[in-house]
DNA sequence: ATAATAGTTGCAAGTAAGATGCATTTGCGA
DNA sequence: TCGCAAATGCATCTTACTTGCAACTATTAT
């Protein structure tokens, strides 16, 4: 999606549900866009401060809460205690992450929505959302370890 | 495994990698095994307390830690901002979670070995760990929300 | 069995991520 | 362009977890 039709949709999406399309939440919403490093709150923080610097952390932090609400923005858990946050993919995909570098590939694979289906028939569920996360070492970590 | 047969074995564990066996551990060990629901760790403080009144939370956090990096235990990341532990199972096996009741509900797929092998395979990655959660609401949830 | 020693604990204090109350500001419908 | 509810920034708070250190204790060597 270009960027003008990305901050139309957001001010539809926020206007549609009674909320208004700030500069602030515009702002964020469009570097996580184009963010393709799965950024975390503070990284969103600093960056979108450089053109806005009274922003504040809550609000940062209240935008991702919303946006979140609406499946604007899915919330990753790595393996650690903040959160990550991507824009919600039109495909869905998951997460391999490096535990020596911290690099995130992406990948997807058919499978998963299989598993879905099952899962949801077998157990009666009604499936909102799935997270699948590897972790493991890259080629080059692989390496260094030996 | 049996109680005495846990115990044995994370002694050995323990004592392998050069640590101690202490009370603290075994039954906080103990207890994980047990606690059928994915116990966090204030949870595990709380009830570990109640034979063991002067123990810390400190100490806690740290066998925790001890544990997951000795492989003992499974660190899992729900939508929360704190972890949830188990013993590390025989067999894989993944999450899924009620949003409304929050209800855990174990489940495993061969499929999502698969996916691992093929992952493994087209990024060339050594895959150390997979956690798979999906989250919706389960059939009772499901009802109340209409 | 006992002592030496090195790992471990409890406590107190510290840190980081995120939430919240409130006065001020601002988007947006009329 | 006016009015007002929604949103922001700032300060403060809470929650989850970490760390430094003196006292304690499980192990190992004797």
């Amino acid at each position: 999606m270009s960027k003008p039709a990305l901050v139309r949709k957001s001010r539809r999406v926020l206007n549609g549900a009674g909320l208004r399309a700030t500069s602030q939440r515009t702002q964020l919403l469009e570097l996580i866009r184009q963010g393709k490093g799965h950024l975390d709150a503070d990284e969103l923080y600093r960056r979108v401060r450089e053109k806005q610097p009274r922003l504040s952390l809550s609000t940062v932090y209240r935008s991702l809460q919303i946006f979140k609400k609406l499946g604007l923005v899915e919330e990753l858990h790595f393996d650690e205690n903040h959160h990550h946050y991507e824009v919600k993919p039109a495909s869905e995909h998951h997460h391999l992450v490096c535990l020596g570098c911290g690099r995130v590939v992406e990948f997807d694979s058919p499978l998963s929505r299989y598993i879905k289906r099952n899962v949801a028939e077998a157990k009666d569920f009604e499936i909102i959302d799935t997270e699948l996360r590897m972790s493991g070492y890259c080629p080059k970590c692989h390496q260094k370890r030996k």
